[in-house]
Parts: structure tokens; sequence; C-alpha cells
RNA sequence: GGCCCGAUAGCUCAGUUGGUAGAGCAGCGGAUUGAAAAUCCGCGUGUCCCUGGUUCGAAUCCGGGUCGGGCCA
């Protein structure tokens, strides 16, 4: 039996170029693309994720790209479930898993796996959005006062995730969570994987770009096309911004600059978060 | 040509009776293991158009310019 290869994993801001990158490496390494895109999942919204295109997508195998439909919700634990499978299998072939995207937290939960907390309960959800955010940081005070101090208590999200895991499990998060995350150090040294890094001016250049281009090319349609369809795909950036310009509400102009003003926020984040993956080769591109 | 209005942060604008200025958006930094292209936290970045004057002190009041908009010719 071959060993098998280690997956390379290719991150970076949006619009940085991941996609050339990845189908160069794919030729280099006699690789297969997977998908590390939490938007790219789905199907119905190729153009305005950015997902590859069926010319970009020829020579090489693609995984993972289209397989949900728009109503189906998605989180970083099923997507582990998906792309795990996946990726041993390209490895049984003797070929390299490429994994291409801009998800931290999806990309997380494939290099260091996933914690043994529950998943989301989207009943609990439900109930807790009717809450106050005050509400839920006096339950979580009560149950579980060290989680209390430390969770970002500004943050409705985080509050409520950390008390649906006390109500979910009847123990306390803090000491859940306790004891997991640790053993990265050595973890990390058997990661292989690159941070393609733009200088801000030139990706903020190539950001406006591929809106235009996006807008022109369909993303407008996909969006429409969509309209009765409720999840988690609504959530992409450009959604908001092209509903408001198909109900007339604002111009094309303006739907163009509001998406990418929210892209440029998001590239903005995602380079916060790969800076904190010391594991990852930095590459200036 | 005459009269009127405006000029303050990258943009749109606010600024009390004179005490060297602040909002939104943009921008920048950060958090983030099960909604993550989500969500949240922090930061004001300034020849107050120029110039002379009044005043202890001018974004603010007065004179003269410049530029933009409007009205009348």
């Amino acid at each position: 039996m071959p060993k098998a290869v280690s997956p390379l994993f290719v991150c970076g801001a949006t619009a940085s170029g991941k996609t050339a990158y990845a189908l160069r490496m794919a030729e280099e390494l006699g690789g297969e693309i997977v998908n590390g895109d939490a938007f790219q999942l789905f199907r119905g919204i190729e153009i305005l994720s950015a997902a590859p295109s069926e010319e970009e997508k020829k020579g090489f195998h693609h995984h993972l790209f289209g397989v949900l439909e728009p109503g189906e919700s998605c989180d970083a634990g099923r997507y582990f479930e998906m792309a795990m499978p996946v990726i041993s299998e390209i490895q049984s072939r003797g070929k390299t898993p490429i994994v291409v995207g801009g998800s931290g937290l999806y990309l997380k939960f494939l290099t260091h796996g996933p914690s043994p907390l529950p998943k989301g309960d989207e009943k609990m959800r439900a109930e807790m959005d009717g809450q106050t955010l005050e509400e839920l940081l006096a339950e979580l005070e009560a149950i579980d006062p060290v989680e209390a101090a430390q969770v970002n208590r500004g943050n409705k999200r985080y509050v409520s995730r950390s008390l649906e895991i006390c109500r979910l499990t009847g123990e306390k998060v803090s000491e859940l969570r306790d004891g997991w995350e640790k053993k990265t150090q050595e973890l990390e040294k058997t990661l292989r994987g690159v941070w393609l890094i733009r200088e801000r001016l030139d990706l903020h250049e190539r950001i406006a770009l591929r809106t235009k281009q996006m807008l022109s090319r369909g993303a407008i349609e996909e969006v429409s096309a969509l309209a009765e369809i409720y999840g988690n795909w609504e959530k992409a950036i450009g959604v908001k911004e092209i509903r408001r310009f198909l109900s007339g509400e604002i111009s094309r102009k303006e739907c163009e600059e509001l998406i990418v003003f929210a892209t440029r926020q998001y590239a903005k984040r995602q380079e916060t978060w790969f800076r904190r993956e010391k594991w990852l080769e930095q590459l200036e591109i």
C-alpha cells in the first residue's frame, strides 16, 4: 500500500488567486482539488461565490463544489464529515489532495479536527434568538461563570453557542473545552500549506474587477433564481446587496460598490485568521 | 456682469452665544472549533478653501480673493 501523501492546503484571502495557484500545484504534484470554501459547496451560486469555472475544472478532478442544495444548511462539522472521506479516497489513489479555500473555520476542522463539543441545535438556536443578550449572559453566568467571563460578551452568537453547549450536555463548556486544543504544537508540524499573500492595494483592485465581472456574468440572475429558497447560502456576500438592487432600492453602481466594500472587509478578516496559523508557509504573490 | 448659497476627515455632512472639531459610511487593527462570505470588539486618520482684520482667543465675526451650485441679466 502506497504511503498516503499529506494534503496541501492552499489558503488566502478572497480574490488572492488561490484557484490559479492550486491548478498549478495540481499539475506539478499530480493532485486533485478539494473545495475548502463554505459557499462554493452550494449549487446555484457558482458565479456569486467565485467557484472555479467549468473551463478551470477541466483537466483535474474537483471535489465538493456545488454538492449542496441551496436550501441545505451546513456547518464546519458537516464539512469535515464530507471532506475527510474525499481526501482519503484521493490519497488511496496515490494522488495529492489540494484543499483550496478561504473559510478559516472549515479548514481548521480539517487540519486540527473537530472538538468533542456537541453540534448546533436549530431549535435551541431559534429559541435563543428570541432572548436578549442580557438574558443569555445571565443564564450562562449562573451555569458556567468561568465561560461567562471569557466569552466575547458582546457577541450574541458566541454567548448562545456557549450556553447551547451547557444546555445540551448539562455540563460546563469551560471544562469541556479544557484539555482539548493543547496538542496542536505537534500536530502542526505535520501540516503542509501555503498562505497566498497579496499586497492590499493589489487585492483591492482584483476585488473591484471581480465584483464587476460577477455582476455582469450572472450573479444577479443567480440571486433572483433562488429568491424563494431560504437558507445558509443567503449569507454569501452580495446576496443582500443584489436583492436591494433588484427591489429598486439602490442603483447597480451602488450595489457593486457595496459588494466591493463587504468583500474587502471579508478579505481583511481572512488575513487576520491566516496570520494566526503559524504553520502556513507565507507566499507573497 | 449683478445677487444669493456653499466650501470642515477619503466620501456625505453636523458643529450651540467665539474657547484649536465629531457622526455615518469608507479605512485600519483584533477576536473567532460546529450559522464563519457569519458574528463581534477596538481605533479619528483634519492647512476647518486662501488671505488680511477684529479679539486674550476665530471653523465660528468682518473685508478681499479662489472654486462650486443657483437665481437675475
